[in-house]
RNA sequence: GCCCCGGUAGCUCAGUCGGAUAGAGCGACGGUUUCCUAAACCGUAGGUCGGAGGUUCGAAUCCUCUCCGGGGUACCA
């Protein structure tokens, strides 16, 4: 059990006979902020005294004196209005540390609660390079199954592809009318892509195209609101004039706001018309966009030639994005696309209407929920299915077939209300006990507060971005290693140093913010290899290990055996305490799905280890019992890093 | 129009269902290396927590109003 839940259990019995409700008042037992407030704080006396009508400090007297700790702490201390501040002995400390050093799980149990968890995340579609915008989900994702197993839970990875929608229409369209037979036979995959990228140009031109004209006029329209309401303003009265100053600012603002679209819709088009063989084919496929559609539902049809296509496109498309996983060790469990449940749509609908949750409006079938104006659309007018019936197939299937506690969805937040229709229905439809949660996730901005993208509004591709770092975590690593007297790589375990690092570095960077923020992405920031990164978490595992490089692997083994940590330093304690810390912080990350909790865990440790590094020698330690007991302390922090870090899904090297 | 999210140090961000003097990294400035990895450590400067009210022992956190920014909003995913 983690110290904070064995203090809670302490105080339990003692807080029910004072009050009804205990479980607010427990959790207002946690970690103290400041190392003056001794290690963990009991602030519940307040509220009490309040409920009882005694001075909180009274209360925090009973408390204190009817709670039983003698074997834990010292002896609580009352503070301000009536903090109860708790120290942990120094032995009790040592007790529950040295545990760890002969388990490989570092004394974390595992939950006492099993639980079957089915992880949608990743999901990419798998007709488009993956970009930026993919590594947030995927790396999220794998973060919580990760601590989820560890803890041990039974976890469902799964990765929804997009292998069945309107991208794939694209590449068979593009396939039939652009395809360069031999760059095909070379790179089936890059000339898919290019394909794809083509077709996709060429439908956002003609669709650009059309909305152009109204663009304008909305432009025009707004331009005389604007110049209406100015010259409403400067024959209004004072009254009037403060209200109608703000709807000229608003205006205004929507204006700028137009015209910024506008432009950017502009430069769009030209990009393809002032090039003459791209707009040569624009004019040749006038409409392409219907017909793209057309092809998408052929293939959903069954046309055989159409599915034959699919058939011969997908495992490529699948291989490609493959090559990433593997690259960022990502591994998933299933990988049931939308094409796994397309058979299963028409009933899905069938069930929807004869229950009387869903009916049909202006053509569409329609699920209406309360807490929304616009429905959830199940299937369109023209009979086609969308995403939130394959969700609610894939849904029953998942409770169908692992029977779930919970189902985790890690989607970009701006899909909130998507799941928010989609479990609503899916409750009624199929009255199961299990929680379903969104897992949102803010926008991956550029430097400039856009999303981003490259110079000319492309997304960036993912791959180029993993070997940008591990390019620039070659020069640093290569570097260093140049600097010491006497250089201690080889040519091959700098690429490999470079590519933990680099990886590490883009996957850190992503899960130290937190989740629901959007976050701006700097390579040069990430890529820093200082501060609050992956490196340094991973410079700090490679010190602890050169420790032991000296004093070879008899030290380590024996160290494992200690039973008597000696904390009279205060580093040594503090380090010590952080260790104790390990499994509460896992804990915590799965209340709210936060890998940011462990990140901070981990960067915490790093940082204690550093000054206790700086100030406590280990290996010239004065005497024996010090040395072990400090060698013990080298070791749990260097495991519990590389434990962290692996629930991080980051490696770590023996030096670096 | 309606709904959701955000605004915290020069920059990028943390901040636990309200808790003590609001934190970290970067950047700036100053210091530390005959000593286990200086990719490190120590110190200094830097804040009306967007604004105004309210709730209470106590508010960055909860409520109301308001300003600014982003996103979503009937047949894309």
């Amino acid at each position: 059990m983690n110290t904070l839940s064995l203090l809670r259990d302490r105080f339990g019995p003692v807080l029910s006979s004072l009050a009804d409700e205990v479980s607010p008042l427990l959790e207002m037992i946690r970690p103290s902020q400041d190392v003056k407030f001794g290690d963990y704080q009991v602030n519940c006396a307040m509220p009490l005294g309040k409920q009882l009508g005694l001075p909180p400090r009274e209360v925090a007297e009973r408390l204190i004196a009817a709670v039983d700790l003698a074997d834990v702490c010292e002896k609580p201390q009352i503070a301000g209005p009536g903090f109860i501040n708790l120290r942990l002995k120094d032995d009790w400390l040592s007790s529950r540390l040295a545990p760890g050093l002969s388990d490989a799980r570092l004394g974390i149990e595992t939950s006492p609660t099993r639980k079957v968890v089915v992880i949608d995340y990743s999901s990419p579609n798998v007709a488009k390079p993956m970009h930026v915008g993919h590594i947030r989900s995927t790396v999220i994702g794998d973060c919580l199954a990760r601590v989820l197993r560890f803890l041990g839970h039974q976890v469902i990875g799964d990765n929804h592809l997009g292998d069945w929608g309107t991208q794939f229409g694209m590449i068979i369209y593009g396939y039939k009318h652009f395809v360069d037979a031999d760059a095909y036979q070379q790179n089936p995959v890059m000339e898919l892509s290019r394909l794809y990228q083509r077709v996709n140009r060429l439908c956002e031109f003609h669709a650009g195209n059309a909305r152009f004209p109204e663009q304008n006029r909305k432009l025009d329209r707004l331009q005389q609101q604007v110049d209406d309401q100015s010259q409403i303003c400067l024959e209004a009265d004072a009254k009037q004039k403060k209200k109608v100053e703000k709807s000229l600012r608003k205006l205004q603002s929507q204006l700028t706001q137009v015209k910024k679209d506008r432009d950017a819709l502009r430069s769009q088009l030209a990009q393809v018309s002032t090039d003459p063989k791209l707009s040569k084919l624009a004019e040749e496929h006038p409409k392409i966009g219907e017909a793209v559609l057309e092809e998408t539902v052929r293939l959903h049809a069954g046309d055989e030639h159409s599915l034959a296509l699919w058939n011969e496109f997908l495992p490529k498309c699948r291989q490609e994005i493959q090559r990433i996983y593997e690259r960022l060790d990502i591994h998933f469990d299933v990988e049931y696309g939308e094409s796994f449940y397309h058979q299963q749509l028409a009933n899905v609908v069938k069930q929807f209407l004869t229950s009387g949750l869903a009916r049909e409006s202006e053509g569409a079938i329609c699920v209406f929920l309360e807490d929304w104006d616009a429905p959830m659309i199940i299937r369109k007018k023209d009979g086609a299915f969308l995403y939130a019936t394959t969700d609610l197939a894939t849904i029953r299937y998942r409770m169908e077939t692992w029977n779930p506690d919970a189902m985790l969805y890690v989607v970009d937040h701006r899909q909130s209300e998507h799941f928010g229709k989609l479990f609503t229905a899916a409750r009624k439809w199929i009255h199961e006990d299990v929680q379903f949660c969104h897992v949102g996730f803010g926008t991956v901005l550029g430097r400039d507060g856009r999303p981003y993208r490259t110079r000319s509004g492309d997304t960036v591709g993912l791959e180029n971005l993993l070997d940008e770092a591990v390019a620039k975590a070659h020069t640093v690593v290569a570097d260093n290693d140049q600097r010491k007297p006497e250089p201690e790589m080889d040519e091959e375990e700098r690429m490999q140093v470079a590519r933990v690092v680099g990886h590490g570095a883009i996957k850190y960077a992503d899960l130290s913010h937190n989740r629901t923020s959007d976050y701006e992405f700097d390579t040069d920031k990430m890529l820093a290899l200082e501060g609050n990164t992956a490196t340094y978490l991973q410079y700090s595992y490679a010190r602890v290990q050169s420790i032991f490089r000296r004093a070879g692997m008899d030290a380590r083994r024996e160290a494992q055996t200690s039973r008597v940590f000696e904390l009279s330093h205060p580093a040594e304690r503090a380090l010590a305490l952080q260790l104790l810390r390990f499994g509460e912080t896992l804990e915590e990350v799965l209340v709210d799905y936060r890998p940011n909790q462990l990140t901070d865990y981990l960067f915490k440790l790093a940082q204690l280890f550093s000054v206790f590094f700086e100030h406590c020698p280990v290996l010239k330690a004065e005497r024996d019992a010090l040395r072990e007991s400090r060698l013990a302390l080298s070791d749990l922090t260097s495991r519990t890093m590389k434990q962290g870090l692996s629930l991080l899904g980051i490696g770590v090297v023996e030096r670096m």
